[in-house]
RNA sequence: GCGCCCGUAGCUCAAUCGGAUAGAGCGUCGGACUUCGAAUCCGAAGGUCGGGGGUUCGAUUCCCUCCGGGCGCGCCA
């Protein structure tokens, strides 16, 4: 347990006592406070109908008797207020992280605990357009979150590598292709866009993508094959990409893997929840559910629908892992797909299938090109990277940075814009894409992250490293203070980060971190004596060495947990 | 039509299972570097929390309704 979770455990449990009630119900009631009413805060209105008593009375009552080590506990109107008592509390805090260094924040509450989450998961033969980031660095941060918290994490990127956009490519092949560039990804993905819009205009060459379609699910040698280096080049395409975003899965696999299972998960859904034909397809009606479609298990053509594929996938997942999550990181949009594949494991009576959980995203919106086409993820990663080495070259030539590397740099620090630009947000909030905004290197951004980071390593760095001994006593400016207790706060932006699979809150948090530490590192610029590196108090200079030593590794565990680089230097 | 999500400063977003005076960033204006790194910091201006009801000691948060936007609603995934 974190000590800010310490502190908050023996204030709830104080006031539990006085009052006579069990800490469970009072615990969820204490918060951390504005600085202005101290750490944390302890509201009485709940109380004043069973103790008859006003609010204000109740407050000041418990604050005279309280009384609880470590905290100096004082009445304000109607609530109690518990301040830290900083030199206990600043001490604590920094042996902790300290302590801790990489593990700051780790839990064990997800020990002997699976969560397996289905995640970036593209179409092969499609593009991958901007709005991938989305489940991708939102999945990517949730494996990370979870395996901090000691939850052992399967994370899965579930190929779209099976349908009828198969058949689009093949048939397009026909058309627009040249076989010789079979294997090159960028090509298929042409090919692909422009028998899409071919389909929707021509019916004769749509029903030719439905054939290549059936012939692959009977079968057929031939379609396979070409299926079969379809599926490679593609494969081969998107792993620079993750190598470039540090992911790594532990599955890798796709809708294909549960072809040979189909008829035997239609014949489970047939004996427990029943099926029918509905104008030559195969359905199933879903009872409790008038005002919701039927989910369609085969088309009039007798070819699987990926609804089906995720009814045997889920299954499967359940039989691999024993999971205690199985979290889906798709879009909103389908919200009613999986409300209808869940419903149906349910009343198939899986007893697993309430721990089948759609982790939904808002979309992303405005993001075509002049011509109507996506902006790819690669583009924009790309002109991030352009636009970070421009300023990586300015820092150097004003002799701000030292690197061998401004190309890895600039790299770091547009993945740091990108990655962060995304995950900052609520994942439910639509958005808008806005070139200006991703790559956006000031303010609320991962380049300022990452520059707070840099600065923390260079002091430690110039200062010859974090000091065998500090002594926290000799932090006395308010603005110290103020950090440290952001720093506090850390392993609880994490937990709730976890269990809302909002990794935004730690993003926010991390936020809180370095303009917490710009604002007590700038105080330097006016008043040397403020210098973290004060050269005239050894043991203040140690104190503060110290303490940016947290700073870094509390943001280097944050940015990690969420996907983005570390630079030392930038 | 039915269902889900959303509406907070000029723009983009926060506000922790309902709590104290609704906070940041961008933009605008004004300040702080012969640098412990200015990708930073400080200050100012900027708000009918979409409108209206209700529940509550207390509502940005919960409920109802209206307005406005996004998405979904059987042979794509």
């Amino acid at each position: 347990m974190s000590v800010h979770d310490q502190l908050t455990q023996a204030f709830a449990s104080g006031l539990a006592t006085a009052l006579g009630l069990p800490v469970e119900d009072v615990l969820p009631l204490v918060k951390p406070a504005e600085p202005a009413h101290g750490d944390l805060s302890f509201p009485t209105f709940g109380l004043a109908k069973t103790l008859r008593k006003a609010p204000p009375a109740i407050a000041s009552g418990l604050a005279a008797t309280l009384q609880v080590p470590g905290l100096s506990i004082q009445a304000a109107g109607p609530y109690v207020n518990a301040r830290f008592s900083s030199g206990p509390f600043l001490a604590a805090v920094l042996a902790e992280v300290r302590g801790a260094q990489q593990r700051y924040g780790s839990g064990v509450e997800g020990a002997g605990k699976t969560v397996v989450i289905d995640y970036s998961s593209p179409n092969i033969a499609k593009p991958i357009g901007f709005h991938h980031i989305r489940t991708t660095v939102l999945g990517h941060a949730l494996a990370n979150l979870h395996r901090h918290l000691g939850y052992r994490v399967e994370g899965i990127n579930y190929l779209g590598d099976w349908g009828k956009q198969f058949g689009l490519v093949a048939a397009g092949f026909e058309v627009f292709g040249d076989v010789a560039r079979r294997h090159d990804m960028a090509h298929l993905v042409d090919v692909y866009v422009k028998a899409n819009a071919r389909a929707e205009a021509d019916p004769a060459f749509d029903e030719k993508a439905r054939a290549f379609f059936r012939r692959m699910e009977q079968g057929d040698a031939d379609a396979l094959k070409l299926w079969k280096e379809f599926r490679e080049a593609s494969l081969a395409g998107f792993e620079p990409l993750y190598a470039r975003l540090g992911i790594r899965f532990e599955h890798i696999e796709g809708e294909s893997r549960y072809e040979g299972r189909m008829e035997q998960i239609i014949a489970e859904i047939a004996r427990t929840v029943g099926v029918r034909e509905s104008d030559g397809a195969l359905v199933v009606d879903l009872p409790y559910a008038e005002n919701d479609p039927p989910i369609l298990l085969k088309k009039s053509d007798g070819s699987t629908l990926y609804a089906t594929r995720d009814l045997a996938a889920a299954e499967d997942r359940w039989e691999r892992f024993h999971f205690d999550r199985s979290l889906y990181v798709v879009a909103r949009d389908q919200s009613l797909h999986f409300a209808q594949v869940f419903r149906v494991l349910k009343v198939m009576g899986k007893p697993w299938a309430d721990r089948c959980l759609h982790v939904t995203f808002g979309r992303i919106a405005g993001m075509s090109t002049r011509k109507g086409e996506v902006v790819l993820l690669t583009d924009v990663l790309d002109e991030a990277r352009a636009l970070a080495l421009d300023k990586v070259r300015e820092n150097q030539a004003a002799g701000r940075i030292h690197t061998d590397n401004v190309e890895t740099l600039a790299e770091q620090v547009g993945l740091g814009a990108v990655v962060f630009g995304d995950l900052k947000n609520r994942r439910n909030s639509d958005y808008t894409f806005d070139w200006d905004e991703v790559l956006s290197f000031e303010g609320h951004t991962g380049p300022y992250l990452q520059y707070a980071h840099a600065r923390a390593c260079s002091l430690l760095s110039r200062g010859g490293g974090a000091p065998e001994a500090a002594d926290s006593a000799a932090l006395t400016l308010p603005e110290e203070e103020a950090l440290v207790r952001a720093l506090a706060l850390f392993p609880r932006a994490v937990r709730t980060a976890a269990d809302a699979y909002e990794p935004s809150f730690v993003a926010s948090h991390l936020l809180e971190v370095a303009a917490a530490f710009s604002r007590w590192y700038t105080l330097g610029n006016q008043d040397r004596s403020k210098r973290v590196l004060v050269e005239e108090d050894a043991r203040t200079r140690a104190a503060r060495l110290a303490l940016a030593d947290a700073v870094r590794i509390t943001l280097s565990v944050g940015l990690s947990l969420l996907g983005i680089p570390t630079p030392e230097n930038m």
